[in-house]
DNA sequence: GTCTATAATGGGATAGAC
DNA sequence: GTCTATCCCATTATAGAC
């Protein structure tokens, strides 16, 4: 392990609190006291709150970006391209589940520039998605059921992977990989 | 529509800020505002921002707990049992969507009886739908993929309905149950 | 049933010593 | 890099007039 700067640290701290109780209800008298310090001296590390908020979703939702972008760009067919999203939610999921509370619940509370820029990335990665099973219905590789329904049902699954995954002990990823792609994809190929 | 309890106004104006922003978020100078008085005023008709908040929250997993009471007493098989959770979480989200983003992601904030009452309902409730999918399996009717993966993807679609739902123009809720139930169990059965 | 006024507490953030 | 002390403002909730 290398060692984290002391903003990192703050930063994955306030992760781990916001998903547990919501940014909204965690001061940071809290996060001082969880990493051991007084409120104040948070302040010599990072400038707000909402810049730790702004920091843990927009890097995680750059993170959703880039894979999907690499995806939409690859020359694989529909039903590939949704195996490797699925894959890309279990990586990002196992790498940092605690930050995915804040992106799934606390987005609303961004400010300005930073909640319109997550705001698009979500469109966008949503449209994506969309994109590529209604391809596939097209190809005839997935089966033309209501095409909202499948995205919805698919993506409500993999944005709460986080809050499932932490409690079962020790599955390794590629077996969950695996498992997930059967459970979502067999019924709708 | 007869007219409802200034109290049960407060409810539902609450339920639909509380599922846009979260519980702590929500002041009640904002509840106010909505209602279109002063906060002082609410406190003639609740006694607590809390008692809103258990009202709402405890109202719904009751709902739940006797619709899913009911499917596991009657005598259908497995895959029945499984279309009338899913026809329940249809019915609830269409009566009352705005209130499920409280219980969704608000419960943490409930208080001592309540917290532990709700918790025991959510852990029953999974465990009852687990119990059914488990026996599905045993008795060869539902494929056997991993159970708990079926369950938490199942679950997490429903439980999520509410997110969804109000985007959709005029979806007729028959129509959504039918859809509702080929995508989430024409893979798994 | 709603209002104004206000109590009591806790919130994010800064200044300046060490 | 952390501390104490503090600022200023927002919070839930109550008292009492209308």
């Amino acid at each position: 392990m290398k060692p984290e700067s002391r903003k990192q640290e703050i930063i994955n701290a306030a992760s781990i609190l916001f998903t547990e109780k919501g940014y909204s209800a965690v001061t940071m008298r809290d996060l001082a006291k969880a990493m051991g310090i007084k409120a104040a001296s948070l302040y010599n590390h990072i400038q707000s709150k909402q810049e730790i908020l702004s920091t843990i979703i927009i890097d995680l939702a750059e993170e959703f970006t880039t894979g999907m972008n690499q995806i939409i760009n690859s020359d694989v067919g529909s039903i590939q391209k949704l195996e490797n999203i699925i894959s890309l939610h279990v990586d990002v999921t196992l790498r940092n589940a605690d930050g995915l509370g804040s992106l799934n619940s606390d987005w609303m509370h961004l400010e300005e520039e930073n909640l319109i820029y997550f705001e698009k990335m979500r469109h966008d990665y949503e449209e994506n998605f969309r994109n590529i099973v209604k391809k596939g219905v097209e190809k005839g590789e997935i089966k033309p059921y209501n095409i909202e329904i499948m995205v919805f049902s698919t993506l409500s699954t993999l944005r709460t992977l986080y809050l499932w995954y932490p409690n079962q002990k020790n599955i390794d990823s590629d077996i969950l990989k695996r498992d997930m792609i059967s459970v979502l994809l067999k019924g709708v190929v």
